[in-house]
DNA sequence: GAGATAAGTTGACTTTATCAACTATCATAA
DNA sequence: TTATGATAGTTGATAAAGTCAACTTATCTC
């Protein structure tokens, strides 16, 4: 009884909030940080102040992707970095108040999609959902 | 109560998934298919024979995509297109012998990798998963 | 202090995704 | 029945993401 639907399932749901995202990414994605950035923006606003090894283990993105990603965020002033006084070596991240901005808008939209996608469910299942999917 | 939160979740599920298919590729992509081919591969399987537009709403994904994803399997002789009677437009696809199996020994290391990232679920909390997301 | 390890960065490259234009076929309705 | 519009699939060009290895600098451990 392999599970392969599990993957075929997420993959498609996957992809069909990216695609409704990108749709009305006109309405919110004002600084063009495209699906990717809104993700990482929204997490990192999430956990800031924040280190960039722990985004990286916290989104599994290969670091190197990590570097140019926060590069791109910081050049349009929606994240700063500072160093940490305790390691030499890591940059500690947190969104600027125009990316707050940009946070929120992101957020909102996010929401909206989602719930958009998610009435099938009744509030319920879809913490239930929520649930499951924390604990993986 | 904005719910951002479930499409952090199932993105870090995909990536997982993903990254562990990655790492055992060698055992099992021996065609090259790569992630995307596979996934594309087992739906294809799953729903043959199966015209090609059908595909692409199944897996939401671009037309132009699945021409060359399609045109990749076909090469690599997993996978074979007669033309529709009924319609000269339509390409029906279905796998070739050495496709199936393919499929078969994807399937298993999907199934592999997807057993191991679903452990801290119980059986019945696996399926509820599923049923959920198949809801949507 | 001498490796061994970790945090980030950079470069080169592959894989996916996106979007518009185009051909060929089919559907319909005046 | 033919003009009009829609649909299936293909191609081309380009952009966005992901991957992998090499490298620098700093920290840790012995």
């Amino acid at each position: 009884m392999p599970d392969i639907e599990t993957a075929q399932l997420t993959d498609r749901f996957m992809r069909r909030i990216h695609a409704q995202l990108g749709a009305r990414s006109g309405q919110f994605d004002t600084h063009k940080v495209g699906p990717s950035g809104g993700i990482l923006l929204l997490t990192l606003a999430d956990m800031a102040p924040v280190k960039m090894h722990a985004l990286v283990s916290a989104m599994r993105r290969d670091k190197s992707q990590m570097t140019r990603a926060v590069q791109g965020l910081e050049a349009k002033g929606l994240i700063e970095r500072q160093d940490d006084p305790d390691d030499a070596r890591v940059s500690v991240l947190q969104p600027t108040p125009l990316g707050q901005e940009a946070v929120l808008r992101i957020q909102e939209a996010v929401a909206q999609v989602l719930a958009d996608i998610l009435t099938p469910l009744s509030g319920e299942e879809q913490e239930t959902l929520r649930a499951l999917l924390r604990r993986l």
